[in-house]
DNA sequence: GAAAGTACTTTCCAAAAAGAAAGTGCTTTC
DNA sequence: GAAAGCACTTTCTTTTTGGAAAGTACTTTC
């Protein structure tokens, strides 16, 4: 259960940086693992289904991988509840909400990305 | 020569951020982008060979691919040097070094996040 | 008792990504 | 003139990824 933390090799010194930057980004990588983490650092607490619903065009197969590595790296914890039929919620852990930081610094600098690809896309038109 | 620009669609107002942190992500993502712009990063300029050499394992296939992507996305210039035969040189543009913020947070969060799987890894050795 | 809902897993298949190897065209070195 | 270096591209094969569909198991609602 624990060969999907992914954590890379390499002996260089400057290549520490490296590899924690690798770590970091195979963490978040895959179509839907920001979409889940936004959807439950939005609403709190959510259920399978829930997640489904949020994340629009994840099939449960995907839904219960991605949860499974978030869980493995102790972003998401899961709870089940003794119901019947069972309950699951699924939320952040406070360490994966140390996350943000690094997900507020991605958001920024990808909405200014935008606005320049947009802007170039523009002057183009313009000169033709 | 323009479409590999990947920008995501999405309507909703807090879907804006979401969809600026997958456009970061799309940009990094891959296995060599990030060492690519580590090698210019560190070095200045480089030509074609030399990145072959400094990013360990890349192919020319790739190496070629992954620099066109940086170089339509404004990160990476090429210039050509009409010597005989030709030198290529590749080097980070003043907006490709923008991104060392977003670097710099995910290499912080990376090797914390590692000395905390490596450390969990040791209490659990020791509790058995 | 049939349908629908929750929480998944399993199987099967198609598409995409990645690597290995060879090829191109030109030049300098031995 | 053979070999090797530069800067790639092309082709072919393998691996990985992702999705669709069905299945499991249990329960509540109509």
């Amino acid at each position: 259960m624990s060969k999907k933390v992914i954590i890379h090799e390499k002996s260089d010194l400057c290549k520490g940086r490296l590899r924690s930057v690798h770590d970091t980004l195979d963490l978040l990588s895959g179509k839907w693992k920001i979409s889940i983490i936004s959807s439950l650092s939005f609403n709190g607490k959510r259920r399978f289904m829930e997640l489904q619903r949020d994340v629009e065009g994840i099939g449960a197969k995907m839904l219960s991988k991605e949860l499974k590595e978030l869980e493995i790296n102790e972003l998401v914890i899961r709870t089940v509840y003794d119901t019947k039929p069972v309950t699951v919620e699924y939320a952040l852990t406070s360490y994966g909400k140390t996350l943000q930081s690094v997900i507020h610094e991605m958001s920024k600098w990808g909405a200014q990305h935008r606005k320049r690809i947009v802007k170039q896309a523009h002057d183009k038109s313009k000169a033709a």
